[in-house]
DNA sequence: GTCCAGGCTCTTT
DNA sequence: AAAGAGCATGGA
């Protein structure tokens, strides 16, 4: 069975810096230039052409439910770039260089584990380690270009590893953090469901009781599964912009808090992620 | 060999 | 409340 969806789009959404700024692990780009993501259980192939995006391997039907939210179709980045333009001139050239950063709504359990295992982590290791859970834990899904894909494992599946099983797929000291935190889930002692209807300062508290999760991560999983725009992660980079750019050298999260308010704004989220792209590819070159 | 990576937990002040 | 030590692992 053979099915694609095609989206009109504009310029902002580019798949390649979509791919490049840090919010997914599972976009594998193919020798085209295209890419393959597994997410929600599915396995799709992105290719951009001119005005559109081409959705391979998915229905009409489930590009409605799934794929649309997942790409935030609903929000007119048009207008959130009006309202973070003119406040300063570092923030107005990372969007001009990173307009076609979109915010993906992924899924809440995923996101919890993979930004566990970023802490203190490099991004090609982070790569791996969700590879291997994903293959060792996941269910096969399909085959595309030659490879196998599989979904990534569920709570329940998680809670059951053993921890030195877990080790061998790269975690380091995180290993404990992630089977903990499977097991509460499992358990039912933090219910996802709540989390995302609840307010950002209640759900990041809520998070925080996650072995592995703290200000950083609970941020990440707030704005990259939560629906949650404002929220504004403060990692090695973004403490970096913010003390050269900002003259912002504050390590209180409270301060943090009000100065990220009051400066960014309600997309101060989006924000962040403009910055920590712009950042990364202006100094790094990776 | 040393340093660092989308930090966190635990201990000590 | 705030600051510091320790932590797995691979790549630069």
């Amino acid at each position: 069975m053979k099915s694609q969806v095609i989206v009109k789009k504009n310029e902002n959404l580019s798949l390649k810096q979509i791919a490049e700024s840090g919010q997914s692990f599972r976009w594998k780009e193919q020798i085209d230039g295209s890419f393959i993501v597994t997410a929600m259980n599915e396995t799709v192939q992105l290719i951009e052409k001119n005005n559109d995006l081409i959705i391979k391997g998915t229905s009409e039907e489930l590009f409605k439910k799934k794929w649309s939210h997942y790409f935030d179709l609903g929000r007119n980045y048009k207008k959130v770039i009006a309202e973070l333009k003119g406040r300063d001139q570092y923030l107005d050239a990372a969007i001009e260089y990173g307009k076609g950063i979109r915010i993906l709504n992924q899924d809440l359990w995923e996101i919890i584990v993979t930004f566990i295992i970023s802490s203190n982590n490099n991004i090609p290791r982070i790569k791996n380690s969700i590879e291997m859970l994903s293959q060792k834990y996941g269910s096969y899904i399909k085959t595309m270009n030659g490879e196998d894909y599989y979904s990534f494992p569920r709570a329940a599946t998680l809670s059951q590893v053993k921890i030195q099983d877990l080790r061998a797929c790269g975690l380091g000291y995180r290993d404990k953090y992630i089977l903990k935190t499977s097991q509460m889930i499992a358990e039912g002692i933090i219910d996802l469901k709540e989390i995302k209807n609840m307010s950002r300062k209640k759900a990041k508290k809520e998070l925080k009781k996650l072995f592995g999760v703290g200000n950083k991560v609970a941020d990440c999983i707030l704005l990259f599964a939560c629906e949650q725009p404002a929220a504004f992660p403060v990692d090695t980079w973004v403490k970096k912009v913010l003390a050269e750019y900002y003259d912002f050298h504050e390590s209180k999260q409270e301060k943090i808090d009000a100065f990220v308010e009051d400066h960014f704004g309600e997309f101060a989220g989006i924000a962040q992620q403009y910055l920590f792209y712009y950042i990364r590819k202006t100094e790094n070159l990776k």
